[in-house]
Order: C-alpha cells, then structure tokens, then sequence
DNA sequence: GCTGAAACATGATAAGTATCATGAATATAG
DNA sequence: CTATATTCATGATACTTATCATGTTTCAGC
C-alpha cells in the first residue's frame, strides 16, 4: 500500500478541525432528532450516545473516549437517532458535514481513509462482542489478551479492563491473581 | 439523500459478482496469512473467521451468515490475518479485490455505498456489544427488543436470538415464559 | 395421517459472578 | 510529609444462568 495510507484518519479529521467545543459533565452534544451538521472526534474525555424509544426503553449505542468519532453513521443521516451526552468533562473536535463529505467526493485518498477506518472500527467492534459473548472472566480475559497481544496489559488500567470485557474489577482481580506464579 | 442512495450495497455487490464458490461443511474459504485476491459476500450457509495466534490461543472474528459479507477490513490489507472456515454447507459470491478498488476509486457513488454500509455495521456491531455487556437475561432481550423495535419478534426464531444476545435457548424460553400475560 | 427433526418448554443441580464489606498498597496534591 | 482518593485485593453471600434431562408441540416431507 501507499505509505500515505499510514497516516492515522483521527488525526487527519483532527487537523481538518474547524472548531473545538468544550462540554461540562452531563451536558448534550446533540439531542436525538435534531440536524446533522458536522461530525465530532473526541479530545479528552467521553461521549456516551443514547437511543431512547417511544416506550421509555433506551439503548446505549456508543461509548466513545478519548480520540473517537462520535456516531459515524450520522454522517450518512439528516437528523440524529441518538442522544450524545458528556459522561465527564469532554472536549471535542469539530468538522463540519459539508467539508467533510465534500473531502470524501473529491480527495479519493480522504475516502479511502474514512473506508479503513471504518473497516477497522467494524473489526474490533464484532472481536468485543465475540469476547462478551464468552461466558466466564477467565475467557473474556484469554479473549481480550489474543485480541491486543501486541501491546500487553497495563499498569494501573486493569479496571478499565474490567469494563471493557464486562466484568466487575473484583472478579478480574481474582482471576489475576490465580494466574499469578505462587 | 439521492434516492439511488437507497440501493443495498450487499445488493450490488452480488450483482456484480464474477464467480461463485461452494463450500462443504468444515470447508476453507481461505486462509490466514494468504494473499487477499476477493471479497465474498455469503448466499446461503456461513463462513466464520478465527484467527490463531503463535500461542495457540485463538478468537472468533467475525460470523458472517446470509448476505454477510466476508472479513471487510481484508479490503484493506495484502494478506489475511484470519482463517475462514464454513461452518455449515455455504455458497458465496465472488468479487476479484481488484475489481472492488477499482470500483471504489472510479464511482463516487459505490464508494459512498460502501462506506455507508460500514459504518451501519459498526453500529450494530456496538449495539450488539453493549447488549451483551447486560448482565442478566432479562436485561439483553430488553435491549435486544429496543434495537430492533420495528420488526417485532420472529416465529420459531427464538433460538437465533438467544444465540445473539449470547444466553441459552433454555433461558430464553424461560424468560418469554415469564413475560407471556397469564 | 405418519415420522423424524427442530423448536419450544420446564425441572433440578452445579457453577460462576455481582455485590457488599473491609482493608492494604499506591499515587497525587497540597 | 501528610491527607485523600484510587487502585488493588480478598472474603462471604445471594442470585442468575449453564447444563443435563426429559417431555411436548410444531411442521415439512413422504
């Protein structure tokens, strides 16, 4: 492939930025049902996206953290179908919809980006679901650490662990600990 | 949006299928670390991906069934980094990579449909995530429900669904059981 | 109308985890 | 260096589900 291809899609939509907004913990990004104007990466922080149904059931949709695209499929909608609420102080990128599908008809290279991105996010997003799927800690452990083996575990990150696999940071800790070497 | 918009992608790209494959139960349909010359888009059957690691460990990557398509990130790479393997007897339609590049440099309007396909499979791939990160039966039909809100349940495809949501069929039964008025 | 296969259904048991509690070890700020 | 918060750690209990067993219903094909 083009070593231009290298170059990571967060960061060129970060440079691309036009704007930058800065949201309080609870506050809305943007409300279910409203106009699609731009689309929004995150600086710092996090955006949770929330479906909420006529029946007062809702569905998470997204949990979108530090350098995340918020609702990619937005881009492909007039209005919203999910809310997008600040779950902590979050700051986020700004680029409008029109530039940025403008830079998807014309730069072929910006579209093959958005493409492998997107492939990538479909990915790992089906590997979290294969690994939820699994029924006790010790296998959504095993699960988690074939997908990243690159990079290996963490220092002081084990709880976010936790979360990401769906367990609660006392049944990861136990499950450390018996791997643990005596 | 243009109304040609609305054509399925999964559609088009069988239309434009240049061959088809038929594979036997326990079947290759490639293999991992093999050139990526096609993309396939599953007719009948399934194909699942796994992905082996030196230390025997392996993860599922994706389970693709009826007009699924194949391991869409290999689009983007010169060799797979995943077995596919048919876990019933399994047709797919073949599509030459070159041909798929071809199409997404040349036609506007194919990438723009490629890329609005992914991205709705990154939806439902994080939907699904979050449904399985619900912790108790009860909780994932729930979400499961709220998804897919328009088309209601399904006749003697209960047993799908607990797949899905990652839970026994017993228990499924049990929990329908439950909520069936008296 | 049979027949075999699959879905549907429900009971009993074992296993695993969430949760609550409580405390030690670390880190971070002042 | 001390205060305070957070992570790390482990115990006990209740709850929920997977699994095995067994039986009923449904339905396509003959």
């Amino acid at each position: 492939m083009i070593s231009i291809m290298n170059i990571d899609f967060i960061d060129l939509l970060i440079a691309m930025a036009e704007r930058r907004r800065s949201l309080k913990q609870e506050a809305f990004l943007f409300h279910q049902d409203s106009a699609v104007n731009a689309v929004y990466v995150v600086q710092e922080g996090a955006i949770e996206l929330t479906r909420y149904q006529e029946d007062g059931s809702s569905i998470i949709l997204q949990h979108a953290g530090r350098h995340s695209l918020v609702a990619e499929a937005s881009v492909y909608s007039d209005v919203y179908h999910c809310h997008a609420v600040a779950v902590e102080p979050t700051s986020v990128f700004e680029v409008s919809k029109a530039t940025f599908l403008g830079c998807f008809r014309e730069d072929s290279e910006f579209a093959q980006l958005w493409a492998q991105h997107l492939a990538r996010e479909v990915q790992s997003a089906r590997v979290r679901s294969e690994i939820l799927s699994r029924k006790t800690v010790a296998d959504r452990l095993d699960g988690w650490l074939a997908w990243r083996n690159e990079d290996l575990p963490a220092k002081g990150q084990w709880k976010s662990v936790a979360t990401q696999i769906g367990v609660s940071a006392e049944a990861l800790y136990r499950e450390l600990a018996k791997r643990r070497p005596a």
